[in-house]
DNA sequence: CCGCATCCTCTCGGATACTG
DNA sequence: CAGTATCCGAGAGGATGCGG
């Protein structure tokens, strides 16, 4: 047991030294990749989007637009284009009157959504710690 | 193998089940815990000040927020103030002259950045996937 | 039905100056 | 050193109307 949490803390901070042993901030990268890759996972409506698309396999504009309740069919639609263009997921448009067009997660995107939900899953699992500490400073 | 990959399938969609199974799109809960809790997963600055201290272990105000480049002292003093509050890390102030203030992550924040750093190490070791896919799509 | 274009609001966050 | 206070600008995003 001992050893387990020790190897966890161990290669954590092997991971933690491959991500910024390098990095100097007197010299700082112009772009980081953390940054930069992890745009789509710091936003909330993408990851909403990639969720529901993980749970339904296939949805169309506007269901996903019910599901990811809040979101303006603007902001929807750029964030289909950026996760596309990403290759987070397919869009398959079927040109019937009225057109249909479906998302769906391709393998890659399913792939993120697996990693993603872990930490979502861990996030939701504590999150009454959170919200207790919250309290317990007044804060809301 | 083919077993492992269908393992993971499916407990991948009982986490989604859970997740996202009783939520009826036509009543949106005015609070969505996904949405509350990973308010912190879901912000660029929250995330790197957590990853730093992951790091160093202890940092003082102003070495924070020379490794989180690029971040105001506004934004850094309010950050911590949320991650303080939530549970996260440890603010230890020593009324020295001048004062000295360190950071720490407590356990319930280390705890979150081994999750938080699967998801990201995912991410960089990825990262050349999603950057072949922007270009293909002329996307920068 | 699937979006794009427009307008317009409003918040976030950067810069700077200042205090315990 | 560790922040707070204030001002201000950019840009994200909501609402709406229209077109393919």
């Amino acid at each position: 047991m001992e050893t387990i949490i020790d190897n966890q803390r161990v290669s954590t901070q092997k991971k933690l030294e491959k991500m910024f042993g390098h990095i100097d901030y007197k010299n700082p990268p112009e772009s980081c990749p953390v940054r930069d890759v992890m745009s789509v996972a710091s936003d909330q409506w993408s990851t909403l989007i990639l969720l529901w698309l993980g749970y339904f396999k296939v949805l169309r504009f506007n269901k996903l637009q019910k599901y990811v309740y809040g979101i303006s069919n603007k902001v929807l639609s750029q964030r289909l284009k950026v996760l596309e263009a990403e290759g987070y997921l397919n869009r398959e448009a079927y040109p019937e009157v009225p057109i249909r067009v479906e998302y769906s997660l391709t393998p890659f995107g399913q792939a993120y959504v697996v990693k993603l939900l872990e930490l979502t899953e861990w996030m939701q699992k504590n999150s009454p710690k959170v919200l207790a500490n919250r309290e317990k400073y007044g804060l809301q």
